[in-house]
DNA sequence: TGTCAATAGCGAATGTCATTCGTTCAAAAA
DNA sequence: TTTTTGAACGAATGACATTCGCTATTGACA
């Protein structure tokens, strides 16, 4: 009832939240800024948005889908499983958990900064490893589900780990490594029906 | 020359910080509240640490290198090369990135909070890089040091991943699950002499 | 078509921090 | 002793996120 809010006041937000985040970064983004950059107040950000937690995350929560999505069908357009798998390791954590647009950097910050008082949902946590899952499924149709898990639970941790780093953007600290050791260990995977491995707990 | 630093008052600034850290977090703990514990004036902070993240990283360096060289006496304790990769993986991934003290949580705020201005060096990365290579290297000596590298950095990369989940403290979010799919995906190395991959360009 | 009540929108606070300033005073060097 | 350096300190500063009190709009209802 009353007085609505505005739909486009809202999206005015985040399209200027999403601009500077890229720009410069999460913590360093005022609640000032964004709404100088939406043209709205800034105690006005306070009637769409609960607090600045809330704003990084419905900013990366859309960017990230949409990624993970093109990820999917990225993967789904190559044929060879070796290419596949190769695929999808890089697309997940260069092309996404290292994006230079600074987006997977304002997941960290929002998650290092949580507050008590901020609400958590893991709901796109929970989305990303079941498509990722299901990506790792389609690749290696010869292992089984608890393989999968495995591998997804390791991939994910992965892009974490190198989400973290991202955010200190040092020389010294490349992800390439890294990245290639996931695509080294995964692997042996590929080369066989029934791995030796059978020990995966994970489920 | 002149009035000399006192070693008393720097280290009651670090018992105060890293006390506070471990009860309230990194983020929720204040300069004010760290100097108060410590018996010294708020400004007088500032003689002995640039800033607050200069105090975050000088709590979190010992704690670290005290843990992992606990860890290398461990796994140097156990014989069988099964258990020493256990221990290892266990022990880095559970005692140490998930620890409940709440040091990671720490090490995760200091770096998700980074400024430029900030110096942040990396040698502590380097020599936890190092060691663990070190005990991998003792674990699997029928392996190449290309594969050596291969798994410190994917178990470095699960450290910082598992690390920045602990810092939501969520029943939802469990590390059980990555921690055993990385041990799953190391456990071929113990099998064989040469393992298939010799994929790594890590190095 | 007019009135009411809820609430979007706004400018000005608040309150909390990290960090800096200006001054005082203890101790090393002369 | 005297001088000089810099530790110690209380009081600012300056940034912010977040809240408050008020005004203006607009949907619902008469």
């Amino acid at each position: 009832m009353a007085r609505p809010k505005s739909e486009q006041v809202r999206q005015a937000i985040l399209d200027a939240a999403h601009q500077l985040f890229m720009e410069k970064g999460y913590t360093a983004t005022t609640i000032g800024a964004i709404a100088r950059q939406a043209g709205t107040a800034q105690s006005n950000v306070y009637v769409y948005f609960q607090s600045k937690f809330d704003i990084g995350f419905a900013v990366f929560d859309p960017w990230m889908r949409q990624k993970v999505t093109e990820l999917e069908e990225k993967v789904g357009s190559v044929s060879d499983p070796q290419d596949r798998l190769h695929t999808l390791v890089e697309g997940l954590l260069h092309g996404i958990a290292s994006d230079p647009s600074g987006q997977t950097m304002t997941l960290v910050q929002v998650l290092a900064t949580v507050k008590p008082s901020d609400e958590y949902d893991p709901e796109l946590l929970m989305w990303t490893l079941e498509r990722i899952r299901e990506m790792i499924g389609d690749i290696l149709p010869g292992a089984s589900p608890a393989e999968h898990d495995v591998l997804t639970q390791a991939l994910m941790l992965s892009f974490d780990g190198i989400a973290l780093r991202q955010n200190l953007r040092r020389e010294e600290v490349s992800d390439d490594h890294g990245i290639s050791a996931m695509l080294t260990l995964m692997k042996p995977y590929l080369d066989r029906e029934k791995p030796a491995a059978k020990v995966a707990e994970a489920g």
